[in-house]
DNA sequence: TATAAACTTGACCATTTTAGTCGGGTATGT
DNA sequence: ACATACCCGACTAAAATGGTCAAGTTTATA
C-alpha cells in the first residue's frame, strides 16, 4: 500500500489552487512557496494531474494552473489515481480463480486486505476538493 | 503511511498459528513452509510480536510460539503497532498547538489525514484474530 | 549425555522506492 | 525581446523493504 508525500502534495497543491484560481491562473511557484513544496517536483505531479484531466494548464507569462472541473466534482480517488498512488493492500499478484500466487487455495488473509481496501477507496470516494475547502 | 509485507507476514502467521496452537506450540519452521514466509524474517517478526506480549516463546527442541491472549483479544492494531506498520498518515512531525512543521497554522489538509488516520484504525480496532479465523 | 530442533540476537545487504534535483527545452503576455 | 511560466526526460542521494547470514542459547528426547 502507498499512501506517500507525492498524494499528500497532490492534494495540498490542489486545495490551494482551489482556493486561489477564481479569476486567474496559479502558477506552481505560487504553490511552491505557500504549500513550501519543491517547484520541480510539483511540475512532476502537475504533469499527471493534467494527463488525467483534473487540472488544465496555460503557458507563457501570467501563465498557470486552473481545476478543469468544478471542485466538487473532483473525488480524492480521482487525484491519488492520477499519481500513481495506488491503494492496493493485496498483493497477490498472480491471482487465479482459486488461490494467490500460484497456490492452490487463497491466501489466508485475502479477505481481509480486500476489505480494508473498499474501506479507504470509500473513504477517498466520499470526500471531494470542496470537502477539503469548507473545513479550514 | 506504512502497511507492507511486515504487517501482512505477522497477520498471516498469527492467523497461522492461532489455528495450529491447539496442543502444541507452533515452529516458524512450520509457519514459513505453510505460508511461504522466509524463516529468517520470521524470526525478526516473532522477536517483535514476543515483546508485545502477543506470542510466546518455547525454546528448545518442540518448542515453538503459542499465543499469549485468546484469539478474540488480539486485535489487528495491537499486531500491526507490535511490527512497527505506524498506519500514520499525517507527517507534520513538529505539531504545536497552532500549526505543523512550526508553520503559523495548521497545513492544509491535515484534518483530511486525521479523519483517515482514525477511519483505518477504527478498521484494524474492530477486527481480532478470531474473525479472520471464522472467515475462512 | 549427545544431539538436533528450536528460539535469540545482531549485523549485514541487494534492490526498490521516494522525494526530489538538474538541465535543458517551448510558449506567450507585456 | 524577455521574463515568466509550463514541459520533459534523465539523474540521484537517502531511506525503506525484504530479506540473508552467522553465531549463539535452550531444552526434549533417544
Amino acid at each position: 500500500m502507498k499512501l506517500t508525500s507525492k498524494g499528500r502534495y497532490a492534494v495540498m497543491a490542489l486545495v490551494d489552487l482551489a482556493r486561489f484560481d477564481n479569476i486567474n491562473p496559479v502558477s506552481l511557484r505560487d504553490i511552491s512557496l505557500r504549500q513550501g513544496i519543491s517547484l520541480d517536483f510539483l511540475e512532476q505531479i502537475f504533469s499527471k494531474l493534467k494527463k488525467n484531466q483534473i487540472v488544465k494548464s496555460i503557458r507563457g507569462n501570467q501563465g498557470g494552473y486552473i481545476l478543469s472541473k468544478d471542485p466538487s466534482e473532483i473525488k480524492l480517488t480521482n487525484i491519488f489515481n492520477a499519481v500513481d498512488e495506488k491503494v492496493k493492500t493485496v498483493q497477490c499478484k498472480k491471482e487465479s480463480k482459486k488461490g494467490c500466487n500460484g497456490k492452490a487455495t487463497k491466501c489466508i488473509t485475502h479477505n481481509l486486505w480486500d476489505e480494508l481496501e473498499v474501506d479507504i477507496n470509500t473513504f477517498f470516494e466520499n470526500k471531494s476538493l470542496n470537502d477539503l475547502l469548507k473545513n479550514n
